[in-house]
DNA sequence: ATACAATGTGAATGATTACTCATATTTTAC
DNA sequence: GTAAAATATGAGTAATCATTCACATTGTAT
């Protein structure tokens, strides 16, 4: 441990061999992450399983972290491409309406890769670098969304409604996920955190 | 690393003498751990910020985890106590107001020891051992309330409920901490709790 | 075919750090 | 006062692991 954490490649891959090594690192990683957890998690038994020499793994990754880091980009990436999917077609439908696609955006999102979803949110030592990835984006839409209907919504606290919704969103599901998976079997869950929250915004 | 990991302690310290020793092994660690972060937590810092050697605490904490896992007990029990402190006085109010006696609850236990709460649960790597902390205990209380006016609710899902009002609460306080301390300044994160709480709990 | 760039190799290094153990001191019990 | 139990000590051990570097191979351009 003897490196200035940084986030950036060293070297980008040009050839296809050497997209080919990133992959297999990044694959790698994914497997003993999942299968095994991060206490297994070194570089060098990262690089024998890609079937690459340590060395190459650190012409494209300057450190540990940023490996890790990668990982967590690339599923964040995944994730927020589904949301996105689920998110298109809905110009000017009502609240309610939008407001259950986001819930089912945010569902299908996290059925990406749960296992490592569990891993990079339960066994990675957050640092500084990783907190930047999360949520960013669904706030963002969520609070668009928010803000086009300012008049027909009941709290008036754009910024306090955008917390709240986005992380009792995110909180749940996640949190069902990772504790409660059973809930997940039916639609039930779906249904009452939207029984709730359109309860909470809507006016009447 | 050569360790079975181990929740009990190695020896129980009888003697006022040991038992300061015990203390001091406590605090160093929760200093360590909130003015400088988990990645600055050996036992032999801890050892020496304590005043003891390192021998001392392996007398008492059979690892790291132990010790580790020992601090996180006694932060989560100061949490509890707090939030049964605020719960004591209420035997058959209405929803609304044990409601907002559990949220105010949970507030008050949040506030013990923010930093630490914090380094607990963002940087320390979540083994199972861990895991059986949290919840539990306002998990029951809240289901037995629940249950209690069970006629007067209208989800109809207990064990869903349970799991949502609380994980909602406890979601909402402990992120504006984390990530949105000033939403904790006046009143009002605790007042749309409580709206959005009450307004999918209560019959109408 | 030659030079240069890109990519690949893996033994070796260096640093860290959890944990042990033989021994010393202090307290308690009688 | 003395034996036994409790407590304290800290240099040393052993293992782990991220990272480097000098060198080899492969691809590309001219």
């Amino acid at each position: 441990m003897l490196h200035k954490p940084s986030a950036t490649p060293r070297k980008l891959p040009k050839q296809e061999r050497s997209q080919a090594t990133v992959e297999a690192i990044l694959t790698a990683t994914t497997r003993i992450l999942t299968e095994e957890g991060y206490n297994q998690l070194t570089t060098n038994r990262v690089a024998e399983l890609a079937g690459v020499s340590i060395g190459s793994l650190y012409q494209y990754f300057p450190n540990k972290e940023a490996l890790i880091f990668a990982l967590g980009e690339h599923h964040a990436h995944e994730m927020e491409q589904l949301a996105h999917h689920h998110l298109e077609s809905l110009g000017d439908s009502s609240i309610i309406d939008v407001l259950r696609q986001i819930v089912k955006a945010v569902f299908a999102a996290h059925a990406v890769n749960p296992k490592l979803h569990r891993v990079l949110h339960e066994q990675i030592p957050r640092s500084e670098v990783m907190r930047q990835l999360d949520d960013a984006k669904i706030e963002k839409m969520l609070r668009s969304f928010l803000a086009q209907r300012y008049d027909q919504i009941q709290p008036k606290n754009l910024d306090l409604t955008v917390f709240i919704v986005g992380r009792t969103i995110k909180g749940l599901i996640h949190g069902a996920m990772i504790d409660r998976p059973e809930l997940l079997n039916n639609g039930e869950l779906e249904q009452e955190i939207m029984t709730m929250l359109s309860s909470y915004l809507v006016k009447r």
